[in-house]
DNA sequence: TTGACTTTGACTAATCTTGACATTCATTAT
DNA sequence: ATAATGAATGTCAAGATTAGTCAAAGTCAA
């Protein structure tokens, strides 16, 4: 279980630090040195880890009294985070993506466990598997518009099947 | 009882692990290196002997700190419609075709009304429009394939999809 | 002999690490 | 005021470290 690479267990700090408030602000020459690494290699973590689809934002100032603030956004309303999903689609969207996405509607009780799992399913590599990569990631890109397309529908109309 | 047969002897070594868990994580040049064989051969036994149909789900992630998990999955025994519907799957599926075996699963209580409303979403002609009616087709019945699968098995761990 | 299954390795792809260089900002010197 | 300086963070690309794909070659039983 244990990582054998730095920037999980960089991840795994921010994300402690995290949980017991909203925000932090840390000094990315400070945490480098702590966990003894370049300091672009926490660019890279906030890059790859604390992305608005993960859930989070992120600001920062340069110069004198610089730091790095990494915010954890709670979407007031649910709902809204579907929107923001659908109108941040992207033309493609590679599997690792769309995994994290899925695992924040899942996070947030909007999607449950079976369509949850349907959707990771669906939307795998191994499922779209197509003959050029941008094909299928295009392809995936649009089901999963359709899947948060139906998610806005059942709040207005509870449908019949 | 030992098999000539290096591939038998990864699966039992790798199902002996997961006896005792539901899930293991391993590096794929380790275990090679443990067998004395090509990296290569690892997919090979996980893609003949861990799949879906036989319980067991693969993420994998590359790069530094890379690994392969394998996830033991709980295989439904209530799945009889799901597993005709998946004998019977033509190559290529007509919407109004998809639309009817959904509702089939809804009636028979196999998917709930989220999961439905998503199934229905996307495979209709609207979402999967393609150039050729054919190749519509065709990824409709693989998507519902998918769809399918994954209503036979459940992951045992609910934090994470 | 044939056909299914296994073994192997060259090539590809994804992810992480590192460092040089650029940019921004507060403070200090002129 | 303005310029120079130092202190921070940002960007980007090359290199390192994994895993994935695919097809050719090997093995074995019917």
């Amino acid at each position: 279980m244990e990582s054998r690479n730095m920037s999980d267990v960089i991840e795994r700090y921010l994300k402690a630090m995290l949980s017991g408030a909203h925000q932090v602000e840390i000094s990315r020459s400070e945490i480098a040195q702590q966990f003894n690494c370049v300091p672009s290699q926490i660019n890279y973590v906030i890059k790859t880890r604390f992305t608005p689809e993960n859930g989070y934002v992120v600001e920062s100032k340069r110069g004198g009294g610089g730091y790095i603030r990494i915010l954890r956004v709670q979407v007031k309303d649910n709902c809204d985070l579907v929107d923001v999903m659908i109108d941040n689609m992207p033309q493609a969207l590679r599997p690792r993506q769309a995994q994290v996405m899925i695992q924040q509607l899942y996070d947030s009780q909007l999607v449950g466990q079976q369509a949850g799992n349907m959707m990771l399913n669906v939307l795998s590599h191994q499922t779209l598997d197509l003959d050029d990569r941008l094909a299928e990631d295009t392809l995936r890109a649009r089901l999963l518009l359709a899947f948060l397309q139906s998610l806005r529908y059942e709040r207005y109309t509870q449908r019949q099947l």
